[in-house]
RNA sequence: GGGUUGUUAGCUCAGUUGGCUAGAGCACCUCGUUUACACCGAGGGGGUCGGGGGUUCAAAUCCCUCACAACCCACCA
């Protein structure tokens, strides 16, 4: 919000952060500016291609479109913390960013909750035309909207809102239908008669993972089919079969064809009916076999069956292939053909094909020429091909029947309990029926090639890599894809059918070939009239995914003559579970209309599991709702908690929990500006009443933050420097130390050119990870900066200094640094700090800072020093842990420069040189002549803490010396690593000398 | 059945090409109410890195094998 919002809103710094007061304002500004929006383009020269562009590099990522009619839940948050982060991140670097927004006209998921609605009203589908409903639903998903909207806005996704995309929006069923035509008139494009899942209530088929698998008890019945002699004819079978004789002949007779064989997976329940098939098998291995078993769930679906298949290397039938057997309760002879497809573990190792009214058995049928024969209908009712008793019974009535026929007959054998997983409608839970349907389909030949060679040249970067060869293996597998779907919520396809043609049949069309199909894009037409021929507009809609493959090409309004600035994507950024449905045929698509790859690397995170590692489920109730706790904790909390602990592509629990701790994080960075803010604002007011003389004097500590920047560098004194160099012998930093006298940055102590340090290694620890997305280090290198660096050293120190031109620069830096990560609490505090301007998701990233490397590194030495102290202190007994020490030193430079600051920090009442011979106990760990100035006493009881001390580093010593016994070790190691040891030695030999000496004194 | 991923502290997870004493957050224990923060500060305990073998001077890391878990694909006549 600009200054005047802030007084407005009375934008103090208050105690605690409270993101909901800043939130939703801080959003609008951001919005408003104009912030999102990629700056150097506007949307004519996007469509226009003005290559105008070029003067900063472009990165862009699309949404991946959430349900326009649903909310959000925990993927979609996970989605906009990592994707936000990014577009935040590069747009800070000066890319010319644009993350693009979308909707999801959601087809089936809609049409289910449409329908619903409408029963509730007391209507069905059936009462209206498919444009009637299409209308509807369209009004219905339009109420909707917005919800889903200002939920992402709540997630602070800064995303170019006005080119937000919906799935059914004009450009994309333009687009989609171009690439349709393209690949009709390519001749991929082809109406084959396939199995469909279908629903016989709602008359609807479905997708594959739309139908609820139920495991379920069921039966498997064995069924005796005769073996026959190819030259018998029906009506000498009839006579010599003594069972058809038996009343069951005259139906038999009437029967032209037969059926389906039913579905589902069958496992037997117990030995006992094991027994049962190893008793069949051993008949059957007899060689003057005349008939075989057949073992099914569904025998009413016989009728469709058109052969029988057996393992080709199943030795019991082998002999058989090629002969025939009679189909039960009918007077057709059907062929013993020779298939992988039959297991010769499972039942007697015979399976009855009916491909049309099972999956397998139609890819049987398929690869043998085998006939289709309906036997149920639409409705699922059993055909006339079944004969006059069955014709028109229910399946469930057929089965009856046939079972009671078949007994009469002496045909069925045996019955076994099973358990098997049968399809569902999840609408109704009517069971599912294969059905024989019409569908389009695109020969995915061609498409697949290219995207295995796209793939295999490395076109796109993976992350994780591993999902790149699972795609491959996709790819290499690939069937052709059914994109017709029965709904009418979905976008039309494009094919009218010439008025009085009955079906065209399976097989390849097209427009030359075939004047029965004609592609049109006038879908808003019902019928057209093309040279005095009336055609009809297909009913079937496009599979939501064909139209969704489009997705990078539509939303970066990339044309055949321009092509886009913003195409391909930097990234594509989506849940792993549709690495198959969505990005492997965006790559198809993409590849083939634009002849390029939709984007350069893939970036796939895994399922948000609870916090138990259980899969959310409404069922359960362990769904989290990612929105409720952004109301609870705010925005920045959420984001930082779902991305914590996160590794691209894993399933990985997550917890209310990491959502507190990143509520922590906020407050503690809003603290830690509030306190330097407050020193700004206090100084501000001071230099008000100081005369220009004290002004001057006091700039480097506390004056304008510009003019000491200026000359901040000067102020370091050359002795200290050389002091330090010499008590501590580094010679890594002899480089870096060449470069001192060059060093322009405003630090003055210590503890300044460490932080300095480490917000540096912060900056290129989050450049590193986030161009190879590792989030979890990401964050957790923020975490550590802000708080344990930061606030709990750097801060603590310059409560001695309040170095406000370094306070200032360090924050800012800090600020931008975690913007991407937590953008509203960091821009809060950028527009209520009293130096700062403009906003702060427009300010370019973060940047090193400049430090003498030499003096970063003694802080460490003194960091060990004062931790030492405290521990020290800490491991007194109860009584005197509280008690307040003075602290000694002997000849130590270190402590003495920096006495004040170890006074502070250590909360010793005195840091003092020693006088006379030392006393107390001496701090003998980090080698230095440092005392705690106890009374005898008081050391007596620090003996058995110090025995403690000496037996670990005991420890350490023995495994080091271990190694260095290995004089393979010696030998073969890098001699740095070598050396490196023997140091390690030396440092542990000498001080447990130095502690041995300590508890003798003690003692 | 095929494939992928995982198994590291009580819990959730890091640990990038093998090499500092295996790290973090939360939880736990001790101390502390100092005017940035109790959404806090100081200190601490806790892991034979799923089991077994192998390669290597050196393995959480590489190889083999077993076990368990999750997910994906296929299948369940």
């Amino acid at each position: 919000m600009n200054r005047e919002l802030c007084y407005y809103f009375d934008m103090k710094f208050t105690s605690a952060y409270e993101p909901d007061k800043f939130e939703p304002e801080i959003y609008k500004e951001w919005e408003s500016s104009g912030a999102f929006d990629p700056k150097a383009v506007d949307k004519k020269a996007r469509t226009k291609a003005s290559h105008k562009t070029t003067s900063s590099e472009t990165y862009s990522i699309v949404m991946p479109p959430p349900n326009a009619n649903g909310n959000l839940h925990i993927g979609h948050g996970l989605t906009i913390a990592i994707e936000d982060s990014l577009t935040r991140y590069y747009r800070m670097k000066g890319n010319t960013t644009w993350y693009i927004p979308g909707a999801d006209h959601a087809g089936f998921e809609t049409w289910v909750v449409y329908e619903r609605k409408l029963e509730q009203e007391g209507h069905t589908r059936f009462e209206y035309s498919r444009d009637e409903l299409y209308a509807r639903v369209w009004n219905f998903v339009e109420e909707q909207r917005g919800n889903m909207e200002l939920q992402l806005r709540a997630l602070g996704a800064s995303c170019a809102w006005n080119d937000l995309t919906f799935t059914l929006d004009e450009n994309v069923v333009s687009r989609t239908y171009k690439t349709f035509e393209k690949m009709w008139n390519d001749g991929l494009i082809y109406r084959g008669k396939k199995l469909v899942n279908y629903c016989p209530k709602h008359q609807t088929a479905f997708a594959d993972i739309e139908i609820d698998h139920i495991d379920e008890p069921g039966f498997l019945w064995d069924i005796k089919y005769n073996i026959v002699e190819e030259s018998e004819s029906s009506s000498e079978v009839a006579k010599e079969n003594p069972l058809i004789s038996e009343g069951v002949h005259e139906r038999a007779q009437s029967v032209a064809g037969g059926t389906r064989t039913a579905l589902r997976s069958a496992r037997l329940d117990d030995d006992r009916n094991q027994t049962g098939f190893s008793q069949t098998r051993k008949k059957l291995s007899d060689s003057s076999l005349t008939y075989i078993v057949v073992s099914t769930t569904r025998p009413e679906t016989l009728f469709g069956d058109q052969a029988v298949a057996v393992n080709p290397n199943d030795p019991r039938y082998k002999s058989l292939i090629g002969k025939h057997v009679r189909l039960p309760l009918t007077s057709r002879t059907i062929p013993i053909i020779p298939d992988e497809h039959a297991d010769p573990e499972y039942g007697s190792g015979v399976v009855k094909i009916t491909p049309a009214h099972d999956f397998d058995d139609f890819e049987v049928g398929q690869r043998h020429n085998l006939e289709l024969l309906r036997v149920i209908d639409d409705e699922g009712n059993m055909t006339a091909d079944c004969g006059e008793t069955y014709a028109g019974l229910s399946t469930t009535a057929c089965r009856k029947l046939v079972l009671k026929d078949l007994k009469a007959a002496g045909l069925l054998l045996d019955t076994h309990k099973i358990s098997h997983s049968v399809a569902h409608c999840y609408k109704c839970g009517t069971v599912i029926e294969p059905t024989l349907k019409e569908q389009w389909f695109i020969n995915t030949d061609p498409l697949k090639t290219r995207a295995l060679k796209a793939l295999k040249h490395n076109e796109i970067a993976f992350y994780p890599a591993s999902k790149k060869s699972a795609l491959i293996t996709y790819f290499e597998n690939l069937k052709d894809w059914n994109i017709s779907r029965q709904i009418p919520w979905g976008i039309p396809i494009p094919m009218f059918k010439k008025q009085g043609t009955e079906s065209a049949g399976t097989g390849q069309l097209n427009n030359a070939s075939s004047p029965d199909w004609l592609f049109d894009p006038r879908t808003n037409l019902k019928e057209i009239e093309i040279g005095g021929v009336k055609y009809l507009r297909d009913e079937d809609t496009f599979d939501t995914w064909f139209s969704s493959s489009h997705w990078p090409i539509v939303c970066t309004d990339w044309t055949e003559e321009t092509g886009s600035p913003f195409y391909p994507l930097n990234v594509m950024e989506t849940g792993a579970d549709i690495l198959f449905a969505w990005i492997a045929r965006m790559l198809m698509i993409g590849l083939y209309v634009t002849d390029e790859v939709p984007f350069r690397e893939v970036c796939l995170h895994g399922l948000v599991l609870d916090a138990h590692g259980k899969k959310m489920s409404k069922s359960k109730g362990n769904v989290i709702n990612p929105l409720e706790l952004v109301s609870k904790y705010g925005s920045d909390a959420f984001r930082l908690g779902i991305l914590r602990g996160r590794t691209m592509g894993l399933a990985q629990a997550f917890s209310e929990d990491s959502v507190k701790t990143g509520r922590n994080l906020c407050n503690k960075l809003w603290n830690i500006s509030r306190l330097i803010d407050s020193w700004a604002e206090k100084n501000s007011k001071d230099s008000n009443t100081f005369s220009e003389a004290s002004k001057e004097n006091s700039q480097i500590f506390r004056g304008d933050y510009e003019g000491a920047r200026s000359m901040a560098g000067v102020s370091r004194s050359a002795s200290r420097s050389a002091r330090l160099i010499d008590e501590k012998n580094l010679p890594e930093f002899s480089q870096a130390k060449k470069n001192v006298s060059n060093l322009s940055s405003l630090t003055v102590n210590m503890s300044e050119d460490w932080i300095c340090r480490e917000i540096s290694n912060l900056i290129s620890t989050l450049d590193k990870n986030l161009s190879t997305y590792r989030f979890s280090e990401s964050v957790e290198a923020l975490h550590e900066c802000i708080w344990d660096k930061y606030a709990d050293w750097f801060l603590e120190s310059e409560k001695l200094f309040k170095n406000l031109p370094l306070l200032k620069l360090t924050l800012e830096t800090l600020l931008k640094a975690a913007h991407p990560f937590m953008p509203f609490v960091t821009e809060t505090i950028w527009q209520s700090l009293s130096w700062t301007s403009g906003l702060l998701i427009n300010q370019s990233w973060a940047e090193p800072l400049d430090y003498d490397p030499i003096s970063a590194e003694s802080f460490e030495r003194l960091k060990e020093a004062i931790t030492e102290v405290r521990r020290v202190k800490n491991d007194l007994p109860g009584s005197f842990k509280s008690k307040s020490f003075d602290l000694l030193y002997g000849d130590d430079s270190l402590i003495a420069d920096n006495a004040d600051l170890v006074k502070l920090l250590t909360k010793c009442p005195n840091v003092l040189p020693t006088s006379g011979a030392p006393k107390g106990i001496r701090l003998a760990l980090v080698g230095r002549e440092l005392y705690l100035d106890v009374d005898e006493k008081t050391v007596k009881n620090y003996k058995s803490a110090l025995t403690d001390r000496i037996l670990s580093v005991g420890k350490d010593l023995n495994a080091l010396e271990a190694r260095m016994l290995n004089p393979r070790y010696v030998d073969k190691a890098p001699k740095a690593l070598v050396e490196e040891t023997r140091k390690g030695i030396e440092e542990k030999k000498s001080l447990i000398s130095r502690l041995r000496q300590e508890l003798d004194l003690i003692a």
